[in-house]
DNA sequence: CATTACTGTAATATTTTTTATTACAGTACA
DNA sequence: TGTACTGTAATAAAAAATATTACAGTAATG
């Protein structure tokens, strides 16, 4: 995961613990972290399928957390955003080679042991604990 | 870290390990991984930089480890190949919010924490423990 | 000492991935 | 019915990763 989103979906919740139980629309979040709204909007709509936020349509709409900050552990967030392993991408090796043809089911077990060591220190932080210095 | 770097690394060790004490030439390795030579020859040279492997000019020449794979712990390979943190990168956000302001501070101590938890873990690998199930 | 077989590295091209932008339909409030 | 939002798709632009080409330098070897 090379790009930016955990990074923008923890900005948003962040964002809307500091104002509590305000609405914020995508533009004034977009505004705060100097990106576009679309990118915003984007990320919102997958946090809301993930169970984090809720979202309102129409005038006075935008976004509530979808439940208390205590109850949302980063894991949530990264699990939201994943899309590769935290090691990158493997070689389609040349399968005449005896190394090649076996070591990509020994990187898939080492790489799930090295994400599921990082996202058990993500879970062990709440939004709330990651919020409290910024508050 | 979305490249493919770290599977190359530890894939050109793992064909040392496989070898024993034979030379490798980068032509044959990346036969192997399906890769173009030159690419590998820009990770060997990182990886001698950094100690784990030594080279030979001239012909006959080619690459060995540099030590035994007892000795070679997975982290020195995420550690020589690693560029971003594996939670991504961040925003540039916006100084006149007081979130934008500061997050990227919090985020700062928690990428480390997340990556520290995950190199901990990749430390407890050696290369030899990791190519035993391949040889 | 010329040939051969390598490494080392830079320059460039190509491909892939990520991000930004634009646009507009749909929704709900007033 | 106008206004202010979300939702989403299509496309463009930018950035990053990878491949390719090329060639200088080095060392073994006949």
């Amino acid at each position: 995961m090379n790009n930016v989103r955990f990074a923008t979906a923890l900005h948003i919740l962040t964002l809307h613990y500091y104002v509590k139980d305000e609405m914020l629309t995508s533009e004034f979040i977009a505004g705060s972290m100097n990106v576009n709204a679309a990118v915003v909007r984007k990320e919102i709509s997958n946090l809301r399928k993930v169970g984090l936020i809720t979202t309102k349509e129409g005038k006075g709409g935008g976004t509530l957390l979808a439940k208390p900050a205590k109850d949302i552990r980063l894991s949530d967030v990264y699990n939201a955003v994943r899309q590769t392993s935290p090691l990158g991408k493997k070689n389609v090796p040349n399968p005449d080679c005896p190394v090649g043809k076996q070591i990509n089911v020994e990187l898939d077990v080492l790489y799930n042991k090295a994400e599921d060591a990082m996202v058990s220190r993500l879970a062990a932080v709440t939004l709330e604990a990651f919020c409290k210095p910024i508050k």
